[in-house]
DNA sequence: CATATATTTGCGCAATCGTTCAATTGATAA
DNA sequence: TTATCAATTGAACGATTGCGCAAATATATG
């Protein structure tokens, strides 16, 4: 058998377990791509992210639009301003959000595409 | 203006609002979307899947490279199992992960093209 | 049968998340 | 100035998440 220990866990077959481990992305690029998927693991954010594909909106509207409170939307907004997905137009005492950059859409769109085919 | 009371929230601008409500997907889509999306939001998991991507693994062997113990692995397996993101193949006493379907691959590069391009 | 190994499962804990509420900031209008 | 309105912020909450531990399950072997 071509068991062996390692750290105190049972590492079965050590010659794929090198393989996956060199070819694996580091963690840092990892955490990133999780995050970047974490952006868009809440209904609310995506209904926020698709609204702004559509129209340029101010967050008042964007919360009757998601069906929570104005609070609860800027406290998202904030979290994908961070995260780079969309960005903010201040006019008068209103803001305006909408993506920050264009293939955002074709990722969303690509995953639709997924979900579809089956 | 053209302010208005709906539901206790001001809809300022009504014509934008009923235009993206009539554009965005149903409620079902899009947590179904958001549900996706999850399957990829944390760094085991999506470790996990690149993993997959390069060779069918044991559980005792994908809880090394991912580097947490062999239940949590097996939470996330079922997680995944759920999700119909992985499949299992059993043989003898042992259980060997593969990705169910190849266009999750094609998914998962879209993201990281999106990531590196800034 | 008993033993050993690989995996799964249920439980509980700590950390995180998404939300609301209340207070605050920033800008406009009287 | 004061009043008003849009948006942001911080605190607190309940709910969910990811994990490890320990027990259970499943399969192979003596």
């Amino acid at each position: 058998m071509e068991s062996e220990e390692v750290c105190g866990i049972t590492a079965i077959d050590r010659q794929k377990v090198e393989h996956v481990e060199n070819n694996l992305p580091e963690s840092n690029r990892i955490e990133e791509m999780a995050g970047f998927f974490q952006a868009f693991s809440d209904p609310t954010r995506v209904r926020i992210v698709l609204s702004l594909e559509l129209e340029e909106l101010c967050v008042c509207d964007i919360a009757t639009i998601a069906g929570v409170s104005v609070s609860a939307v800027s406290h998202q907004l904030r979290y994908l301003r961070n995260l780079n997905v969309v960005k903010k137009r201040k006019q008068g005492k209103m803001v305006y959000y909408t993506l920050k950059d264009e293939h955002i859409k074709e990722v969303i769109q690509t995953v639709m595409e997924h979900i579809h085919e089956e």
